[in-house]
DNA sequence: AGGAGTTTGTGAACGTGGGAACAAACCGAG
DNA sequence: CTCGGTTTGTTCCCACGTTCACAAACTCCT
């Protein structure tokens, strides 16, 4: 957050943008599937949902990746994109909490294609270990350390219950688990150098009733 | 966005807050649960996670609900930003695409437990048609128009592959649905007055990769 | 009743993000 | 080579969000 150490080619990305590279990551591939080789910030702009000057001045934080008078390369602007997010290399994940959730997200195909792959799968419920999901084993949850150790996994997903999530996340920390995605209704503490980001369906439809009731209103 | 009519008690509440509303509300419940009668914003900041002074203000937007002093009464704070959020009443919702997420979501008991219930779970393949998720019939997604009308549903939620999502989001907002939850990984548009919100798993994972990558280069 | 202690509600300072606008840079035609 | 047309990269400014800090308001004890 603070002070960069010697810089080198260390640019301070601003958190906007970095949650936004994603999604024209995700507009170039398209975009390449269509074979375009060029576009403008316009074209890009409009595939990903945003204002142009905003798209010029996100890719401005990567480099210098255009040509004026012309735009930018697809396939080239999607490798920059790809190595800023750190997608050109494969993450391990591990998934805890193999219930209703946890079996969707573990055979959701878009993680692999995306720069991810799961490499277990743990439920603390003992009737569900010796499953397969998507080819992978449902484990006992105390296989974490070893797993964590041996893969040298740095991202974890919880998908337990409310009631077991800080647990569960606690143990995710102590083995060198430093990335949190929590489905779980509820908030997690963690120590510092750890993200965590969270993904709460009913935070969302609140967010909608929300405006909707203003909509009513009127 | 603009000029509030004639403005009776209609309060602007910036879209952060309304974004941590909920956050509350459910911090609140925990409290109630625990028996806890009163807390101090420092209690309840914590609980959600946040700084108090922007509890403080946050809650501001709603009105002076807290005693100096003293702190909130939990049951009374909570029914007035449940009332807030429009969540005291119950929201009818569609599920379209009940294929892997879909049935998760289905099966979600944390929907109805929030001020949510499903109507209808509608699909587009007819070999899922007539099955029953948590009770509710697995109907064909040309439905959706006397489903909407019947149940005056305005809150959809899409499940269902990116290549389908835009097609499905048409349909309901021509319909007269004006809230989409969207699970799908592309950008859909909609017209003004449509509410959009997106569920990106990928996303998130692609941030944390990020901020990962960064923690690695030191 | 008065004073000490507590906690809210908010004004003001600060930081981050968004968008219009434009100079700089490039292409292609003549 | 020059000129007109196009599009980027960046500057400047405004709006929004966060945090500090403190007066106002309340409770409780003496
Ligand atoms: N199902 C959904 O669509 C949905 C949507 C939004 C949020 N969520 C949240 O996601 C979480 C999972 O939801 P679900 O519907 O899959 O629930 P579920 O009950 O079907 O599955 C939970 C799984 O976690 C396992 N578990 C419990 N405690 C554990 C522990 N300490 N360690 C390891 N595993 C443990 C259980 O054995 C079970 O298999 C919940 O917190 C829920 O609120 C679910
Ligand atoms: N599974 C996950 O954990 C997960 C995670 C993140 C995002 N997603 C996204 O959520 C969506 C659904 O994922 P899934 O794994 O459930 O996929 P899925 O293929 O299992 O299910 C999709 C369902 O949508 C139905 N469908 C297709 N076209 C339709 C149409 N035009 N109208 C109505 N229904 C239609 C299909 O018949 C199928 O039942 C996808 O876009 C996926 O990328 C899934």
């Amino acid at each position: 957050m603070t002070a960069r150490s010697t810089s080198e080619t260390a640019r301070d990305i601003p958190e906007a943008t970095v949650a936004r590279l994603p999604v024209y990551l995700r507009a170039l591939n398209t975009l390449a599937d269509d074979e375009i080789r060029t576009c403008s910030s316009e074209d890009l702009a409009s595939a990903a949902g945003v204002n142009s000057a905003k798209l010029r001045k996100d890719l401005s934080y990567l480099g210098s990746y255009g040509t004026r008078g012309v735009g930018y390369d697809v396939d080239y602007l999607r490798y920059q994109i790809a190595r800023e997010i750190g997608v050109t290399q494969d993450w391990p994940v591990v998934i805890v909490g193999i219930g209703n959730l946890g079996h969707a997200l573990a055979n959701y195909s878009g993680f692999r294609s995306r720069g991810f792959h799961v490499v277990a799968l743990l439920d603390a419920d003992e009737r569900r270990h010796g499953e397969h999901v998507a080819g992978v084993l449902v484990r006992p949850f105390d296989d974490l350390e070893a797993i964590v150790a041996e893969q040298g996994v740095a991202i974890g997903v919880i998908a337990t219950p409310a009631a077991a999530a800080q647990d569960v996340a606690d143990r995710m920390v102590a083995c060198g688990i430093t990335s949190v995605l929590n489905f779980a209704p509820t908030v997690i503490a963690v120590p510092d150098g750890v993200d965590v980001r969270k993904v709460d369906l009913s935070i969302e439809l609140q967010i909608l009733a929300y405006h909707e009731q203003r909509k009513a209103q009127l």
